[in-house]
DNA sequence: TTATTTATGTTGATATATCAACATAAATAG
DNA sequence: CTATTTATGTTGATATATCAACATAAATAA
C-alpha cells in the first residue's frame, strides 16, 4: 500500500507539472507574454467586477501576498490600473485597461481549447471520479 | 463539458496544494526544519548512491538549477556537504552528514503516514484509477 | 591531434509561494 | 467617545521554478 500512496503523489506532482508546463507554451505560443498566474488573476478580476485582493487570493488558493505581486505586474504590463478605492477604506479599485480586455477576450476562447486537449480521451465519468477523490485528499489534510 | 474540465483543473490544483501545506506542517510540527522539496531532494541523494544533479532534477520533475539551489542550501544547514567528484569530470560528489542520516532515518518512518493519513478512506482501486487519468494527462500534454 | 559535441553544473534574471510583521481604515464593543 | 477587533493590503525574508547564458571536462568526430 505505501508504494501505492507513494507513487501516487509522484504521478499527482508529474501531471499538474506537465500540464501548467503545457499551458505556458500555449499562452507564449499564441503570442501572449502573461504568465499562467498572472491570466488566472486577470481572470478573476474581470468575472467578479469589485473583488478585493483577499478574495482573489482565497479564490485561486494563493496567498494575498502573492496576490499583490501578480497584480504589480499586471500593473507594469498594462494589462491593469489600479488606484485607492475611493469610498472603501483600504480596499484598492483595480481597473482593466484596453490591452486587458483584448488579451482577455482571446484567451477566453483559448485557454478552454488548452484545457479540452489536456484531457482528451478521457470520459466524464472519469474525471467526476477523480474530482471525487481529490475532494477527499483536500478533505482529508484540511 | 467546459465546465467541467475547468473544474476538474481546479480541484487538481487545490488538491496538490492543500497536500503540500499539510505535508510541510507535518514535517514542521515533528520538530524539522526541512522543506518538502529539501527533503525529497535529501531522498534522491541516499537512495540514489552517486546519482548525478540532473538526474535528481529529472527524477523529481524540477528544473537543474533548483537543484543546485536546493543542495546550496541542504549544505547549509548541515544535512551534506559537497565536493568536487575525484575522477570524475564536472561532477559533484555530495556526502551526506549525520544530521543527514538522522533526519532521513525518522523522516523514512514518518512520512509513508503523512502519505497514508491524505489518502485514507480511499480505496486502493480509486487511487488506481486517479492515476491512469493522471497519466493519461500526462501523455496528452507531453 | 584538433575540433566539435555532450554531460554536468552554476549563475543571473524574473516570477511565484509562504510566513511574519506591519500599516491602516472601518466596524464593533465598552 | 475611546479602545479593540476586523478587514484589507503591503513589505521583507527566504525558498522554489524556469529560462537562458555560461563554464568546463569528457567523449567523440574529423
Amino acid at each position: 500500500m505505501e508504494q501505492l500512496n507513494q507513487s501516487f503523489f509522484y504521478t499527482l506532482e508529474k501531471a499538474i507539472k506537465v500540464y501548467r508546463q503545457y499551458f505556458q507554451t500555449q499562452l507564449k505560443n499564441a503570442g501572449y507574454g502573461i504568465t499562467v498566474d498572472q491570466w488566472l488573476v486577470l481572470n478573476m478580476i474581470i468575472d467578479f467586477k469589485g473583488i478585493t485582493q483577499t478574495e482573489i487570493a482565497e479564490r485561486i488558493f494563493k496567498d494575498k501576498a502573492s496576490i499583490t505581486r501578480i497584480i504589480d505586474l499586471l500593473v507594469i504590463n498594462d494589462y491593469v490600473t489600479r488606484k485607492p478605492h475611493p469610498t472603501h477604506g483600504k480596499m484598492i479599485q483595480i481597473d482593466i485597461t484596453s490591452k486587458g480586455i483584448a488579451t482577455i477576450n482571446t484567451l477566453k476562447k483559448e485557454v478552454p481549447k488548452f484545457r479540452d486537449f489536456a484531457l482528451r480521451s478521457i470520459s466524464d465519468d472519469s474525471k467526476k471520479e477523480v474530482q471525487s477523490v481529490l475532494k477527499s485528499i483536500i478533505n482529508n489534510c484540511i
